[in-house]
DNA sequence: TTGTATACCTAAATGAGCAAGGTATCGTCG
DNA sequence: CGACGATACCTTGCTCATTTAGGTATACAA
């Protein structure tokens, strides 16, 4: 079933506010969204790396080679300016359409 | 993009839902979510009716012709025992996933 | 009679995510 | 020393939900 660990449409949200604090890994990005969310949203590889791929394609990130924190090579993501209101936009999206959906939740 | 106006996987928990009361036609399913929703989640028809066959193909509603409130047939939709316990594992589900998606987002 | 709402349907294309592989480095534990 | 787990990246093939864009038919109102 598609979007089992993740509602489809999700993962650039998370990932975006992943990145809101400065530059980020592939890899430490997806750690943040299983540590932030209690291991509750796990993301697999498989649709991690395309969609930070898909982000760089649509210039809401940058990426740029450097050295992690164990001194391993690894690649940085900064969101662009187009980046952060991209951020901004689905979060409003993401507010919009939960608070829709408990709406009618609420039926009953 | 998929899943612009619902997020994918949120359709089949919202005819679900829909369908709690009694039966529905599937077109009054879809006015029922865009009403409820006060327009925020229109489903599209080439999504609603294939989303029918296959909550009914996997035994969660069962159809039954009949005629609507305005004297045309009609194909009603009702919850199947099975389908009444998918439902609270979606709602479950759901919850579980906005509030891991919320604690993400209201970091920092 | 033209348009709008009701009521159903499908086929082709898009595209996200899953499953399952692969490479390579580093530190640790037996 | 050797195996293993964690780190860090990648891709290809598949499934499957949704979008796009059509189609049929009836009823009623302008």
């Amino acid at each position: 079933m598609a979007g089992s660990d993740v509602f489809t449409g999700t993962l650039d949200l998370l990932i975006l506010k992943a990145l809101t604090w400065g530059p980020r890994h592939g890899y430490a990005v997806g750690r943040w969204i299983r540590e932030t969310t209690d291991e509750t949203l796990v993301i697999q590889e498989g649709a991690l790396y395309p969609a930070l791929h898909r982000l760089e394609r649509k210039h809401f990130v940058e990426e740029r080679w450097g050295e992690s924190e164990t001194g391993r090579q690894a690649k940085y993501y900064s969101l662009t300016v187009a980046g952060r209101a991209q951020l901004k936009r689905e979060v409003v999206r993401w507010r919009t359409h939960t608070e829709a959906v408990a709406r009618a939740l609420a039926v009953g």
